[in-house]
DNA sequence: TTTAATTACGAAATCGTTTTCGTACTCTTC
DNA sequence: GAAGAGTACGAAAACGATTTCGTAATTAAA
């Protein structure tokens, strides 16, 4: 079933066919009734490509994320599918596994304008930005979240990573922590970065003595951060107080207290970003930062839909669009004093 | 960038550059060098919906899953990722939000030809197969994956859910439970039945009287579910046994354990379907039916690439591909005697 | 030497839409 | 009743690839 086969059923022009499906004024509401009626009965849909060739538009968007396996990461998509079923945009789910190449080789990808616009968590190191700008030089929209790059001129959201930080340490420091960890993927990652100088400001700001914070780069492979983790912690530090940047690495500080007998909170106290559902039945239950994944997926959604409608449009001189959302405090048995 | 000004380019027709760049045979390899180099360097990739709308084939998936904010389902996105990044295939993701008319409404969508293929985990009710039928007349292929229609001839990937349920309650029984409960989000999923029959299969084995068995069907409103499971508990039957059918169930138990103050396992006893990393960290340990969440979005990427492959061909008279895969059972303290 | 086969390329049709024109026809308006 | 405006439609040109078919030029076979 196509527009042809439509037209020559109806006895109409293919044009006259596709104006009535479209609601064009040029069409007498009589005309557009048999046309809807007929189409609706033979059960016809417009080939996607056809449309999408001529329109050059793809009604699609690509979400780039490092995994899906992620609470976070799902959140953030439900908020993105939210803007999109809602705005009948179909989309695309690709995963970088953390590895910068794979990143580029996606974006790259899609600079052959099978989306209208992209959604990038980045896993990209900041010494490589040539993907982001081709993107630009193509005039293909694109919004960050959460792992924003900030050479780039792309509208971004974000937490508010810095004050979480600081507010997360306030917290260990005043549970009368002595040593300090800081959990990192990479020093790559801004998000995780911008915590980390939260971390450091309140270390700062309370007087720690600098040779009692740590900073641990676990890296992105599972097996090996395990390792440097659980190195850290043999011996454990006296009156430790971690704040892992990540849910992931949270979970196996957990898994490797247990192996190895280390009791929490009294031994360790630990606080991490988090969006896990089981955050408050674990053992201890564990004080999380937690961002509000929905919500970053529906603004970020919301601003790519904004920045698709407005290409070719004259922008108006504009500041950068930035969204800062704010990540929200429990306090759990994981840092009881 | 297109074909045409890539063909101005070199002197050449445009059919020529095509067949050059699909290495044709009716190319010499000097102009076939002449044209990948050139296409390399102006960065040519060719546009996909022309592509496409010659081809009729859209190098494009889609996955229709139930919700993706679930261990379950993003880990056999990662699976399908996996095979699906191999092939060079796009993905698209659907999310049904456990609407079965939402379901309809996406299958009905895709029949315009937007994916050369599509893997489901249904959310729909058995009484309404009529969008699989016209799935099944247009040709566009289809796997089935956890959550299967058995009344129609599709491929399907699932897990030995009745061998798992009879496990499970087994299980509970050998730790002298005298009441059990299986927890349902409804009656019309075929995964959560197998499940459901195994767990009365086990009960009828040992000779259970039948008063002490209890089906709670909670449903798939978080509120609501939480209403019903907490209805149920007050009070709390004797050495009950809990067979949670689904994830979300088990940590909604958890939380009103909690609440109410039911000792696990010491007044109730439970085992959970479930994919959650933190299973083993939770308090009290939960004992869990794991499925192979990945090689379950493996497999049934990989059946329904083949099935891909085989349109238009003749098909030899074979029995319908049906991959049945084994859960793991973990048992932990939360169905500790 | 003639015929047949092979090689290497180009012209043009095609996929199914959308959109720009062009044009009959009716209806005002002066 | 001539000019202009408005209405309702159709023909045809895009969009950018792929593929069929045709054909010169060269090589091989008879």
């Amino acid at each position: 079933m196509n527009i042809k086969k439509l037209a020559k059923e109806l006895n109409l022009s293919v044009s006259t066919v596709s104006k009535a499906l479209h609601d064009s004024y040029e069409i007498k509401a009589e005309t557009k009734e048999k046309v809807l009626a007929l189409a609706k009965q033979l059960n016809y849909q417009p080939n996607p490509f056809a449309s999408s060739l001529r329109r050059n538009s793809s009604k699609t968007i690509a979400v780039v994320i490092p995994e899906i396996a992620h609470n976070f990461f799902s959140l953030v998509i439900n908020g993105i599918e939210s803007v999109a079923e809602e705005l009948k945009y179909h989309v695309l789910i690709y995963i970088t596994h953390e590895i910068p190449e794979k990143e580029e080789q996606i974006i790259r990808h899609l600079l052959n304008g099978r989306v209208d616009g992209i959604l990038i968590s980045s896993s990209g190191t900041s010494n490589n930005n040539a993907h982001y700008h081709e993107l630009v030089q193509k005039g293909i929209p694109f919004v960050f979240f959460d792992r924003a790059n900030f050479e780039i001129d792309a509208p971004r959201v974000i937490t508010d990573d810095y004050q979480a930080g600081f507010q997360a340490t306030e917290h260990l420091i005043k549970t009368q922590c002595k040593h300090f960890a800081f959990l990192s993927l990479s020093n790559q990652m801004t998000a995780i970065n911008h915590r980390k100088d939260g971390f450091l400001a309140a270390l700062k700001q309370y007087q720690i003595e600098p040779s009692h914070v740590h900073i641990i780069e676990a890296g992105t492979d599972e097996t090996l951060s395990f390792q440097i983790i659980r190195n850290f912690l043999q011996p454990v530090p006296e009156s430790l107080g971690i704040f892992s940047s990540v849910e992931k690495l949270a979970i196996q500080t957990y898994h490797i207290c247990k192996e190895i007998n280390i009791l929490i909170p009294h031994q360790l106290k630990i606080i991490s970003f988090s969006n896990l559902p089981t955050a408050a039945l674990l053992n201890p239950a564990l004080s999380t930062l937690t961002q509000p994944a929905f919500s970053i997926g529906k603004e970020a959604a919301l601003l790519l839909f904004q920045s698709i409608r407005n290409k070719g449009k004259i922008q108006p001189i504009t500041t950068l669009p930035q969204i800062v959302l704010k990540s929200t405090l429990f306090i759990r048995e994981s840092t009881k004093m």
